[in-house]
DNA sequence: CCTACGATCTGCT
DNA sequence: GCAGATCGTAGGG
């Protein structure tokens, strides 16, 4: 009954341009199996950090601690760390091992599993605003920083190409959302979202 | 040790 | 539109 779905290889988070991947990603099906049910959404919005000269990022200029650790490391594995001691948010690390480039996804648009991820989030499958949000998302698709580190190319967590197509008119870039502490990088339209009006479900 | 604060979400006004 | 939740991390003494 799933869609058939090829998993996006270790050579596509080693993109060296993590704004590139970051607005590629958009389209991409974000998904995660809990060992009895595979849940999954259409990828919908993005921000792009970069380890250097990147105030917004954990791991700027080389800022190595216990918790951005997982970002030099190697591509392709999750970043997943607690924000406002609340949420989980959910980020993909990439480039190459020793540079801190990482992907956080913000929002999705929920495909496989919606009836266990909308029970997930406690709402109704009727309620809108389900899964559009970092901390939302990663509630629905059951994520949380126990997932920190793990490598996307297992079958925990994953991201899939199904041939979804998002035209380009349909994207826009933005500053990135809550990181004006970042002064002058603030403004850098490092986000990417898909446009209200062609969210998957509207007309 | 202690303090300040955050890549957010919800509920209430 | 705004305050409160809630706790790990980072940085300073």
């Amino acid at each position: 009954m799933f869609s058939e779905g090829k998993k996006l290889s270790r050579s596509y988070y080693c993109q060296d341009d993590v704004v590139t991947i970051s607005r590629s990603l958009i389209g991409k099906v974000l998904c995660s199996f809990d060992g009895k049910i595979l849940t999954s959404g259409i990828i919908t919005e993005t921000e792009a950090y970069c380890g250097r000269n990147d105030k917004a990022c954990h791991a700027n200029e080389g800022l190595r601690t216990k918790r951005t650790e997982i970002m030099y490391g190697p591509p392709g594995h999750a970043y997943i760390y607690l924000c406002y001691g609340i949420h989980h948010l959910f980020n993909i690390v990439t480039n190459r091992e020793g540079l801190a480039d990482a992907v956080l996804i913000r929002a999705v648009s929920a495909l496989d599993g919606i009836g266990r991820m909308t029970e997930r989030r406690g709402m109704n499958r009727t309620d809108s605003g389900l899964f559009d949000g970092p901390g939302k998302l990663t509630q629905a698709l059951s994520i949380s920083t126990g997932d920190n580190g793990t490598d996307l190319l297992e079958n925990r967590i994953w991201i899939e190409d199904r041939g979804i197509e998002i035209k380009a008119e349909a994207v826009s870039a933005s500053p990135r959302i809550g990181i004006g502490y970042a002064g002058e990088h603030a403004s850098r339209p490092w986000r990417f979202f898909v446009n209200r009006s062609s969210l998957p479900g509207t007309t």
